[in-house]
DNA sequence: AAAAAAC
């Protein structure tokens, strides 16, 4: 199989983009995918971001647009010939660039249209007539009935990111936009992802689809060394700060699971001191934008971001992902820390487990295929206590500063818990019982599935699944 | 327990 450029039988005006933008040797997805598509089949594709998934489809779809012109369309009916989907704006926006590129020393025509923008530009650069237009779902839908996207003369159709694009709260809109298109078609489809549901759904869009599948699919980059420390919801802002310093990290992306939460660690961090950025849904494309930017260009160290952003962004030299929580689908992992360990450079993807997350884990487990090692993270000096993170001041003593269970003991108190371990030993949150040198010694933290204590008496009775759930709560406060 | 995508 050729792996050139020079090879390719791509037209010269591609092949001089491709040389300017200095790649010679093509990444394994567009090694199998380009002939594919070249050779006018259905795709389904499987590749990690950052493979070069974007001119896997770009550059042979152009090739195939150059070479089937279709003459003398009166450019008043603008048809569009190539249509590429994608699940959010941020990636339209680089996709589209990168579109934008490949095509430039030819007479090919792009546009890209997404909400949260003015429609009228977008019109207008649709009436001028466009070849290939780059679209977010809910955007072409009113330029499909404001009669200002023409799509009965769509040859080719991407869908990027396809697991999210055909998920249940894309579907309908997709669904939409497939039935203006022409049943004769090529289609492509590509995602980082597959769950067998999906797979399903995607071969019924295909027609004799080529399978293409570069990496194992639902794998994640080797060069990213995954972490994944035991702690409490309270110590989680203090772990990102421990671990940025301990690993000399500059940047990181921190994603959380909610929007309202991702505004409020912004915030939060913002206040210890690191200059932090949010990006999430219900700011202005205006904001997320610039959040991006300042990313980008370095102004901030740390962007904090709901899975918005956990998908095919392609910024170079992230050095770090943090997932503050972990994420409600197990596949999302592997987008979020796909964002570092880009292009064969090394990354670090961190996840900060609290107790509570058993169930998650325990599908990130099945999906990895992989039992999880759960580790203590050191922190320097005294675990912290003053303060919870919803940030209201924790019980205090006035004069000696302690906290309720240590001025309990101080008193004498029956019901007070003991001392508190020393300084520098982690507490392990499991079961909150003190952790010292010697039970870490011998005892590597519990894994999720291994049940750490007989199962006699009452609790053989219960269900299997619901004792296991058991050891995870907190042991109950006795009256 | 959520997010995204349209005004």
């Amino acid at each position: 199989m050729t792996t050139k450029y020079s090879d390719l039988a791509l037209a010269d005006p591609l092949k001089r983009a491709v040389a300017d933008m200095g790649y010679e040797t093509m990444t394994p997805i567009q090694a199998q995918a380009i002939p594919v598509v070249l050779a006018g089949q259905d795709v389904m594709g499987a590749a990690q971001t950052g493979t070069g998934k974007t001119a896997a489809f770009s550059l042979p779809l152009l090739q195939r647009l150059l070479k089937h012109e279709t003459a003398s369309l009166s450019p008043a009916r603008h048809p569009v010939r190539a249509l590429v989907l994608l699940p959010t704006r941020e990636l339209a926006v680089q996709v589209a660039d990168q579109v934008k590129q490949y095509a430039k020393y030819t007479q090919l025509r792009s546009a890209v249209v997404f909400g949260g923008m003015d429609m009228k530009p977008q019109t207008a650069e649709l009436r001028q007539g466009v070849e290939v237009l780059v679209a977010t779902p809910g955007r072409l839908l009113d330029h499909i009935e404001a009669k200002t996207a023409v799509l009965n003369q769509v040859e080719y159709v991407v869908l990027d990111e396809a697991d999210r694009m055909l998920d249940i709260g894309f579907l309908p809109d997709l669904q939409r936009i497939l039935n203006y298109l022409p049943k004769q078609r090529t289609t492509l489809l590509f995602s980082a992802t597959f769950s067998p549901e999906i797979k399903r759904l995607a071969e019924s869009y295909l027609q004799n689809p080529v399978l293409i599948e570069v990496a194992r699919p639902n794998a994640t980059a080797s060069t990213v060394e995954q972490h994944f420390y035991l702690l409490d919801d309270d110590d989680k802002r203090r772990a990102i700060r421990q671990v940025l310093k301990d690993k000399q990290l500059r940047q990181a992306f921190v994603f959380c699971n909610s929007k309202l939460g991702t505004a409020r660690l912004a915030r939060a961090l913002e206040r210890d001191g690191l200059k932090t950025t949010a990006l999430h849904g219900d700011k202005s494309q205006d904001e997320r934008l610039k959040s991006l930017e300042a990313f980008k260009a370095g102004e901030v160290d740390l962007l904090v971001a709901t899975d918005v952003a956990a998908r095919g962004l392609d910024i170079k030299d992230v050095p770090a992902v943090f997932n503050y929580d972990v994420p409600f689908h197990a596949e999302d992992y592997v987008h979020r820390i796909g964002r570092t360990g880009r292009a064969g450079a090394s990354g670090v993807a961190v996840t900060l487990v609290t107790r509570g997350d058993q169930r998650l884990m325990g599908e990130l487990e099945k999906l990895l295929k992989t039992k999880i090692e759960l580790e203590h993270l050191e922190f320097d000096g005294e675990r912290p206590h003053g303060r919870a993170n919803d940030g209201r001041r924790r019980w205090q003593d006035h004069e000696t500063g302690d906290s309720r269970d240590e001025a309990r003991r101080v008193r004498g108190e029956r019901r007070a818990p003991p001392p508190r371990p020393a300084a520098s030993a982690p507490v392990d949150p499991f079961f909150s019982q003190p952790y010292t040198a010697e039970t870490d010694a011998e005892q590597a933290p519990p894994a999720w599935d291994t049940p750490q204590r007989p199962r006699t008496g009452r609790s053989a009775n219960i269900k299997p699944k619901r004792a296991v759930a058991a050891l995870f709560k907190a042991p109950a406060p006795t009256p």
